[in-house]
DNA sequence: ACATTAAATGCAACGGTGTTGCATTTAATG
DNA sequence: CATTAAATGCAACACCGTTGCATTTAATGT
């Protein structure tokens, strides 16, 4: 299903930055710093970014991965819808090449602490990943 | 052992933005944002803060606790060195209060991923502190 | 195909943060 | 107290987050 398909379903006007924001996310495969973003959609004003990236966080399309050094990664959702969030899963960062990634993983990690009440918890791993350490 | 000594100890210069660093982190007892830093040491440059604020992490003195909707959390840390640095431990922020503090926990938390080398992992835990559910 | 309308867009503008260069000041040392 | 490497303050620039407002556009019904 192409992108401007999966905005009907889901009730989203089907606006040209919009479908450049799920292609261009559908391509890599892997999160897109707001940088990069930036450059790729260069003819749309970057405020229009910026607004959209809220409507689709807020709609469950793409979710924050990673937020280091004033640079945010966003990724596709795999399953998340506008009143459902899920983001249980693993985010990684490669030392290497920077890239980011969504890792979703068979077992649930959980955490207990007297005292406090724990909601949601997010796990960021870095290391080398599978390219980097093929080339090395 | 107040900070002018911490600072002898580990061989850094005494001056007053890195006394006054150190004694408002070890008041609070949580994570400061940058936002606040910025606020109660206003008496300074912020171009000084932000050197300060490099040289006290690479020194171990401090370490990045939560980077979120562009605000920078510090936590003093427990045991590092310029040397060694150990953030192996959870960071907690709170829903309500928007508190945010280091928890050192007893067990090691773990991943392994097939095909992927992990070297470090950041764990993030959100949820209501200890004083809001009291509050509640 | 065309008019209607709520939503989306582009532009301007402001404040905050990250970052660097450079001249000046200061903490440590003997 | 003199020396000096380190730290500081100031200026400057780029980038990001955010809002208001006027204009354009996608969707809908006729
Ligand atoms: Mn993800
Ligand atoms: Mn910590
Ligand atoms: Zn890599
Ligand atoms: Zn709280």
């Amino acid at each position: 299903m192409d992108a401007p398909d999966i905005l009907k379903n889901r009730g989203l006007k089907v606006t040209k930055i919009r479908v450049a924001i799920l292609e261009a996310m559908g391509e890599s495969r892997q999160a897109l710093p707001y940088s990069e973003l930036q450059k790729k959609l260069s003819i749309f004003d970057r405020t229009t970014l910026y607004r959209t990236l809220l409507v689709m966080i807020d709609k469950g399309f793409i979710h924050k991965a990673l937020e280091e050094n004033g640079d945010t990664y966003y990724a596709l959702c795999s399953s998340c819808t506008s009143k459902v969030h899920n983001h249980n899963h693993v985010h990684f960062k490669c030392k290497e090449c920077s890239s980011v990634q969504c890792l979703y993983l068979q077992n649930e990690i959980g955490l207990s602490i007297p005292e406090i009440s724990i909601e949601t918890i997010e796990i960021t791993a870095k290391g080398t990943c599978s390219l980097c350490r093929l080339t090395n």
